[in-house]
Order: C-alpha cells, then sequence, then structure tokens
DNA sequence: TTAATAAATGTAAAAAATACACTCTATAAT
DNA sequence: ATTATAGAGTGTATTTTTTACATTTATTAA
C-alpha cells in the first residue's frame, strides 16, 4: 500500500465563483466573503474551502457552496485548476475553481450573513486575495461564451420573468448594447418559452407578459438538431 | 508554518491526451504508453506522472509530453481536474488532464519507445485505466469544439501542407463529410494561409500546391474584429 | 380626457450559408 | 504522339440568417 509514497501530496482547495444577478439594478453580482483565517485574514475572498479525504472535487464544490447559501442542486461547473506554486503564500495549495449560477433570493440570508458574505458588483470589485481576481475574469469569460450557446441565463432569473428582465440580462454579461426587436425575435422563435397570462406590473403602467422556460421544450428541440445560439446583435 | 495542517494532503497528478494526425491514414491518433508500475501496470494508459513540490500544473504537464516526445513548446491547454475518490484502485489521487496537439513526425522516437508510446487510432482505442478514457472523450469533445472557432489545426499539420490535407483533417475530426468548395472558399477568405509555389506530387499526378499557415496574419485580422470559423457544411 | 411611460411589434436589405458538377493538369501507358 | 487516368481545382444561384431601424399599444395617474 506504499506504491506512490515516493512522491508528494498536497493541499487541495476548491473556490467557488458564484455569479448572481440583479434585477432592479441590472448587475452582474458576486458572493465573496470576508476571509475568516490566515493568511490574509479579513480580506475579500471567493467561497472556498480544503478537499476532504472523503469526498470529490465536485462534491467539495457543492458543499462549499451549499455551506455558504444553503443551496443545492444548482449551476455549478468545474472552471480551471490553478497550480501556481506560490499561489497561496502560506503552503502549495492547488486549487480547482469551480463557476456557479443562482438565483440572489434564494439564498439563505442568515447562513450567507454569518459567513460575512455579500453581493458585490462585478463592475467594481474589491481587490481579492492570493490569484482569485484571475478565477473571477476567467469565469467571466467563460460565462459570456456559454450564455450565447446554451441557455443559462434562466438560473439567474426567477421562474416567471419578462422578456425585458431576460433581456436587461443578456445586456449586463455581453456588456454592450443589443437590439431590442431581434433579440425577442430570436428568443419567441426557439420556441422553449412558454408566455403566461400573468404581467409584471411594477415598472410599467402597461406591465410586461411573464414568461418561463421550459425545459422539457428545450431538450426535445435540442433532440431535434437545434442549437441555442443568442448571439445577436 | 502550520495553519492548514488540520487538512488532508493528496497526490495529485497531470495526464495528457496527445493528439497526432497522421495525413496518409486520414486518422486523428492518441500516443498511449503501457504503463511501467502499479497498479494496472503494463495496462494502456495516457501519459502521466505526478506533481513535483516545485513545479506547477502546467510545469508538470509540460515535462510529462516532454518526457515522452522530446518537444517543448507545443499547443498544450488544461482540459478538467478528475478527483473522483476511487479513481484510481491504489490510493487517493486528483487528475489534472491536459490535451495536446503535436505534429506525429517531430517526436523523438528514441525516447518514445524507450517509454513504450504507442499511436493509437482514435477509431479503435484499447481499453484504457482508470477513467482516461473519459479524459479522452472530453479531450475529443474538447478539440471538435476548439477546431471550429481556434486555427488549431496547423499544430497538427507539417509547415507546408495542401488544402486537400487540411480538408482532411477537418472530416476526420467533424467525423462527417465537409463540401469541399465551400471549405476550400471559406479557409481562403479568411486570408490567413499563403500559397506556396510548390507542388505536393506524391498522390496525384496533377499535384496539389502547398500552403503555409501565417500567425501574423491571422492575429492581424483577428485584431480587426475577424472571428475564426470552419463550421461549414 | 389626456399625458406619460414602458411594452410590443414588422419589414426590407445585406450578408452568410448552402447545394451542386464539371474542367483542368500532369503523368504513365500504349 | 495520343490517350486514359486520377486527383486538384473552380463558380453560381438559392436559401437562410442577420441586421438595421421607428411607430403603435396598453395602462394608469393626473
Amino acid at each position: 500500500m506504499k506504491l506512490y509514497s515516493m512522491h508528494s501530496k498536497f493541499y487541495v482547495a476548491v473556490d467557488c465563483i458564484i455569479f448572481g444577478y440583479d434585477i432592479a439594478e441590472k448587475e452582474i453580482k458576486l458572493l465573496l466573503i470576508k476571509r475568516s483565517f490566515e493568511p490574509a485574514k479579513g480580506n475579500w475572498s471567493l467561497a472556498g474551502g480544503f478537499v476532504n479525504e472523503d469526498e470529490s472535487l465536485d462534491a467539495a464544490a457543492s458543499r462549499v457552496l451549499s455551506s455558504l447559501t444553503g443551496l443545492k442542486n444548482v449551476y455549478m461547473k468545474q472552471l480551471h485548476s490553478y497550480g501556481e506554486v506560490k499561489r497561496d503564500p502560506e503552503a502549495r495549495v492547488i486549487s480547482t475553481a469551480y463557476w456557479s449560477l443562482i438565483k440572489i433570493k434564494d439564498i439563505d440570508k442568515e447562513l450567507s450573513d454569518k459567513n460575512e458574505a455579500h453581493w458585490q458588483s462585478l463592475k467594481k470589485l474589491p481587490k481579492l486575495i492570493f490569484d482569485h481576481k484571475s478565477m473571477v475574469d476567467n469565469a467571466m469569460s467563460e460565462l459570456q461564451v456559454q450564455i450565447k450557446i446554451k441557455p443559462v441565463g434562466f438560473e439567474l432569473l426567477p421562474e416567471k420573468f419578462t422578456l425585458v428582465q431576460l433581456f436587461d440580462l443578456y445586456e449586463a454579461i455581453y456588456q454592450r448594447t443589443i437590439d431590442k426587436r431581434n433579440f425577442r425575435k430570436k428568443i419567441i422563435t426557439m420556441n422553449i418559452l412558454e408566455k403566461l397570462d400573468e404581467k409584471e406590473k411594477v415598472t410599467s403602467k402597461r406591465g410586461a407578459y411573464y414568461f418561463r422556460f421550459i425545459k422539457e421544450r428545450y431538450k426535445k428541440v435540442v433532440l431535434g438538431g437545434f442549437y441555442f445560439n443568442l448571439d445577436v446583435n
């Protein structure tokens, strides 16, 4: 049982880039915490944690996310592993980053407060520890790629949303203006949304119809060779 | 210096999915080795190795690739980290996979022979150890994505190549037939190739003109907002 | 009744993708 | 010298997709 004993062992951590969307402010936000231990205690950091003996990387990332937000089974993908020798000044730690999309209103406020977690606007991020800023940058690039080709935007919106809200979300992620009519045309043509009878009447007198993303419809059209694509001008 | 000492440490390895292209057989090949140590000694495996204390993940992957092929500074990207608890039956090992594109003729034959490395056709892969098969599948998917949107195909071809060779490479990676005229039209229009005066005259009497990929031209058009796209019918 | 505000809508033009079959060139065989 | 062969190379019309762009509609509060 010591076939590998001549090799070195390492601390392995996971870090989570947790994206949320603020509908009112039309902004992507990141869930950051004040680091609770040394080194760099008290500094802004991604949610992270060390991997345990009996859990996979994916499980560790889920645990970290869940311990901060109370959420399980949310959208989470592995991003990249960061393995520079000196990335953590304290010791050699290899970190696998995961990015995740959640609905801000779904988090357990008590839990996140206890862990000193705060939603920070992507546009004015504080300084982050270690290489966490480049993790965020890479995750944002990945989000910008995925939002065009997979229906991941709905992970950031409530069950019911208006086309204007969806449109604003896309503008926030693309970080540019897009054509409203072409956007609506394209998403409607995809036939993966259901229009509800209900209207959102807070932001306008006329009100905007709510829509719902129908995962089953999406799966069905994908089987028929459909490729999601919202790379609109 | 023991801030993290309550946490577990792990063996960390890298595995390399090394792709090559066989022009004559029009096939993508994988560089596999006969594993030289237990467990699973003698079985087919990806090129891999344990990470050392003083090297980054990227450096470890480069070392593994180089020790098997003699090659440095080739196309290599991190793919994914595999962290299932029981993925290696001997001990907990977390492995970060890298995929790489090389020119088969460039490898140091003596080195690769010594390591019992063999090029295997992707179409009839032998059984691989642990989770290496899923690493290969994931890498192949990634290659199929990247070949469409980045000029990575040229990494698999010699400096000089004919349009027929490039076309065959794309068919091999897409795993479907594509339209010859539309393909030629599209790649020529991109203006990133230089036509040479020389002809390849082995495979036909008439001969086919050699072309060369001009990286500088590619970089220039990218700055002008050009997006490489060879997703042709 | 009217003013105000955001939601919703359609069409024409341009660009890109697709489908498709014959000619050209060089050599080797007669 | 002529011809057969085999792979390299080429153009156009049609369809589909993308783009650009401005007015009308619905509701409420004044």
